[in-house]
DNA sequence: CGTGGCATTAGAATAGTTCTAAAATTGATC
DNA sequence: GATCAATTTTAGAACTATTCTAATGCCACG
């Protein structure tokens, strides 16, 4: 009991550094989203990250989500992932990794190696084939 | 004049040749389009084609680029990039190669390298810096 | 308390894309 | 060339992820 008890206030501090650390205001909602987010590595759309959010008792709205997505994003403790024009995936593990994603299935499946220089069929998930790898290097201007 | 005339009789040619070889009935709208799109190696979204072919003289509505693009991508003769949710390039280049995208200003670059396995500052077009190397290898399941 | 500055919110608006159902075109067959 | 089935095109409606609006809520500080 007091040991769970600890354990939660544990994480809430360690969530809330989190936040801190980038110069993020800690709210109840952002703290909400933050619980639900950064429980694992993961990778989650908006709806289903607010499904998970609504679903621990916290009450966010729809604009709050996409409000403090962004805004994780741009402070770098998510990182977006675009699939397809309807699919953006927040990956809760910014660490420098990439991804296979499955066609058929939606699986979105981090890459063992931190960077895979070429993609042979014996690096695919089993069952897979390769249908294309793209590459997009996002730049920005050298601020002056 | 009979020069002119013999290359747009050999452009035709060779565009029919393009969609036809890969299965595709030709049609007036799908030559126009194709006209356009495989000019030269380009990267447009649906409404910047949308407008090129139109301003040709065709008349194409919005849903046949669309489902001329859709065609065209399933048979190999383009390639989508998604950038953000509202933003999918369509790519006249099937060869193999990837993309710097420049946030500022919506550039969408080929990378001169085939497979670039690192991403050095020195790789990086004159004047950007990195925000991120995203890759995404879509795969499917390989059929029974 | 009262004021200022963010943060949150419901719902409307936006925009890229897909869908619908009808009209047009095609091309094979007689 | 007329007939007919299959395919393609089309205008506009519908859909949906995301963004915007503008009103309300929440503190922190004087
Ligand atoms: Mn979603
Ligand atoms: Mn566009
Ligand atoms: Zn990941
Ligand atoms: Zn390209």
């Amino acid at each position: 009991m007091t040991d769970l008890t600890h354990n939660e206030a544990l994480q809430k501090t360690t969530v809330d550094q989190r936040l801190t650390e980038r110069g993020i205001f800690v709210t109840a909602q952002r703290r909400a989203i933050a619980d639900v987010l950064f429980a694992r590595n993961q990778h989650l759309t908006a709806d289903q990250l607010l499904m998970l959010v609504n679903e621990t008792g916290a009450k966010v709205s729809k604009a709050t989500i996409y409000n403090t997505l962004g805004l994780f994003a741009e402070k770098g403790l998510v990182r977006e992932i675009h699939i397809s024009s309807a699919k953006t995936f927040y990956d809760s593990n910014t660490s420098r990794h990439h991804h296979f994603y499955n066609m058929d299935t939606g699986d979105l499946i981090d890459m063992k190696e931190r960077l895979a220089p070429l993609f042979l069929q014996s690096d695919l998930p089993d069952g897979t084939v390769m249908e294309t790898a793209d590459i997009v290097v996002r730049v920005r201007n050298q601020k002056p």
